[in-house]
DNA sequence: TAATGCATGTAACGAGTTACATGATTTG
DNA sequence: CAAATCATGTAACTCGTTACATGCATTA
């Protein structure tokens, strides 16, 4: 249950539409919670409905016409609560390593070359949060909410860097006899 | 899709009952796609239905009867197809980075302890995934099926790793001025 | 006025989660 | 034989995904 928190935080950084939102959640927000315009007008629905959220005023309600919505002192209680409220990591869950021990079994078929692929799409994503970091945090006395808002992206560089290194790494290790299983 | 392909790559490995399945889902496989029994009973009545496994012959049909399958050739086929396909990798979604933000805007109340636990937890994690390199990959020449399994294993120490660099990293930084926002 | 893009939705499905139900086997 | 445990399942719900539908505004 983390959609609705973070569309609410991302209303209270600024009151948004829903085609808005949806652009923030292709990138910065989005970034380490990504979600569907579709996604995003269900769950506007829903808060709209429970009173943690309301359309500004002024604003049509028919179809087709922008509809901007902002927090209510609900929707920011919600959100401190359930920030504050102790949460377990969910367990790793990736293909990727799922494939390579199915490869152990089924032959190693053609995973160098997805390795590869997935390298340059680590490098890819690494470079533009090194952009981003570059662009709005030079290295000055962070206020508190910039200093979280920048060990959040440093989770994302050196989460990138941690994907380069070790798909080098297992690159090298599965070439030298590379090939089938 | 992939619960079925890491299913059929667990039974490859060695046939087993739903039970067995579900407890080789809470360690090894598990470690980085879990599953609960019953997503593995359901999905292991789908895998039978469409050919792709099979129960073992003498095992009674009736509820509460152990029941053990193993892999047909159309299985087989199948998760070789799965793993050779490319696929690209999903983007991150993590629930505590999106508290970080969302503590940014709501004050950061009670941030510091959680993320002190969550760094004990990875700290755990880190040492149960080493102890299994050093009981299952002792510093020898492997063969290519252990070399894929020995990688696998180091992306989960490399990744806990990371969390627990970045987690005290990030301790220290929000400590200096920390409490609220 | 037809086409394009902006903006908000609906519908149907699939995967994961939580709670509960039922039968078989061991053991106190 | 009662209780605990092993083992297999059902049911209901939430969240995420994919495909499609509808209305408004601009512009070629």
């Amino acid at each position: 249950m983390s959609l609705p928190h973070a569309i609410l935080t991302a209303l209270l950084e600024k009151p948004s539409s829903g085609l808005e939102l949806t652009r923030r959640f292709d990138k910065s927000i989005g970034y380490f919670w990504s979600a569907t315009h579709q996604q995003i007008y269900r769950e506007l629905g829903r808060l709209e409905r429970e009173g943690a959220i309301r359309a500004l005023p002024s604003q049509g309600a028919t179809r087709g016409q922008k509809k901007e919505y902002e927090v209510l002192p609900a929707g920011r209680a919600e959100l401190a609560r359930w920030t504050a409220e102790p949460q377990d990591p969910k367990p790793l869950r990736d293909t990727l390593l799922l494939r390579l021990r199915a490869a152990a079994v089924v032959g190693a078929e053609g995973i160098q070359e997805e390795l590869r692929r997935h390298l340059d799409l680590h490098r890819r994503q690494l470079a533009e949060y090194e952009e981003i970091e570059r662009r709005d945090f030079p290295p000055e006395k962070d206020a508190v909410e910039d200093r979280l808002r920048h060990v959040v992206l440093r989770a994302g560089i050196d989460l990138e860097t941690f994907w380069t290194r070790w798909l080098t790494r297992a690159i090298e290790e599965l070439g030298e006899t590379a090939g089938a299983g």
